[in-house]
DNA sequence: CACTTGACCTGTCCGC
DNA sequence: TGCGGACAGGTCAAGT
């Protein structure tokens, strides 16, 4: 799933839903998933209580009583739903086939509270995790430690994002774009919508992309994300909030899965190549090697 | 170091 | 219908 706008939308959701409560249970079907001892999950998981979520790049952390933390990475099909027993037969709830259905075959982690409510974390391709980890050893994860600033920062300015990209000079644009130590949260989708916005071909080096051009993709990238954030993010396939609701970016997409239609500025054909690896959407007009 | 590629998994879709 | 292969929102380890 889940690049910066989705993780933040889940996010959000979740605040709104597990503040305060307290952990009952947890149980796992997969090692991976939920590579945590049973003592420290017995002594610092079970009977706590949620007191902040928060996110970093495209990393989640739910804060607890304990002064430990979850932290999770969705990875590519990771999504967390938070089931309320009363609503979770409630006709007319918009989603009430997918919260119904909950624990389902995808259900790798499922962290019950006492009030009968319920977290499920879904992934069918088992690349995501949930961790357990002391609150004051999370900035030293690996990941934490050389993941790039927030580029929706208000703070964080085109001269900074210009200034991220120098270490990766020969690279590829977009190959830059999704490395998150150059900046955090940007992943395939957000890659392909700002570069076609800043009218850059994703193969071209960073070494030869203009100040000017740069200027451009920093507001793109800004632009996508806040639009893809205000609109719950995008559902590519997987994705889903922490209410079990889809994000509608993908009505607004401008190239990213939309080989074949003409793109939105001069018509001509929207192409699809691979690039850095990834199936990218490029308007071959507006974007020139 | 900088940069690219393959691996990790399951499911779906497309061509034969 | 079945089967093989390519592909899918991400990140790392290992390779050049």
């Amino acid at each position: 799933m889940p690049e910066l706008p989705e993780v933040e939308t889940v996010k959000n959701g979740l605040k709104r839903l597990i503040i305060e409560r307290k952990i009952k249970f947890a149980d796992s079907d997969n090692p991976k998933s939920f590579p945590n001892a049973a003592y420290d999950v017995e002594q610092f998981l079970i009977g706590s209580t949620i007191k902040d979520v928060r996110r970093r790049a495209k990393v989640l952390m739910i804060d607890l009583s304990t002064e430990y933390t979850l932290v999770i990475h969705l990875k590519m099909t990771g999504q967390l739903v938070f089931v309320d027993k009363a609503t979770r037969f409630g006709a007319g709830h918009p989603n009430d086939s997918l919260i119904d259905s909950l624990p389902d075959k995808s259900t790798r982690v499922t962290i019950g509270f006492d009030d009968g409510s319920s977290l499920f974390f879904n992934d069918q391709r088992k690349f995501g995790w949930v961790k357990l980890i002391p609150t004051i050893e999370v900035p030293n994860l690996a990941f934490m430690k050389k993941v790039g600033p927030e580029p929706l920062e208000p703070d964080f300015t085109a001269v900074d994002f210009i200034e991220r990209f120098k270490r990766r000079a020969r690279a590829k644009i977009k190959a830059a774009l999704l490395d998150q130590t150059v900046i955090a949260g940007v992943g395939n989708i957000y890659a392909d919508e700002s570069l076609w916005g800043a009218k850059i071909h994703p193969s071209r080096l960073v070494g030869d992309v203009s100040v000017a051009e740069f200027n451009e993709l920093y507001m793109q990238v800004r632009y996508v994300m806040n639009l893809s954030i205000e609109k719950g993010g995008s559902t590519n396939r997987n994705y889903v909030d922490a209410e079990g609701k889809k994000g509608s970016y993908m009505d607004f997409a401008r190239v990213f899965r939309r080989e074949g239609l003409p793109c939105p500025r001069c018509h001509t054909e929207i192409v699809k190549l691979k690039v850095a690896g990834r199936g990218t959407h490029i308007c071959p007009h507006c974007q020139q090697i």
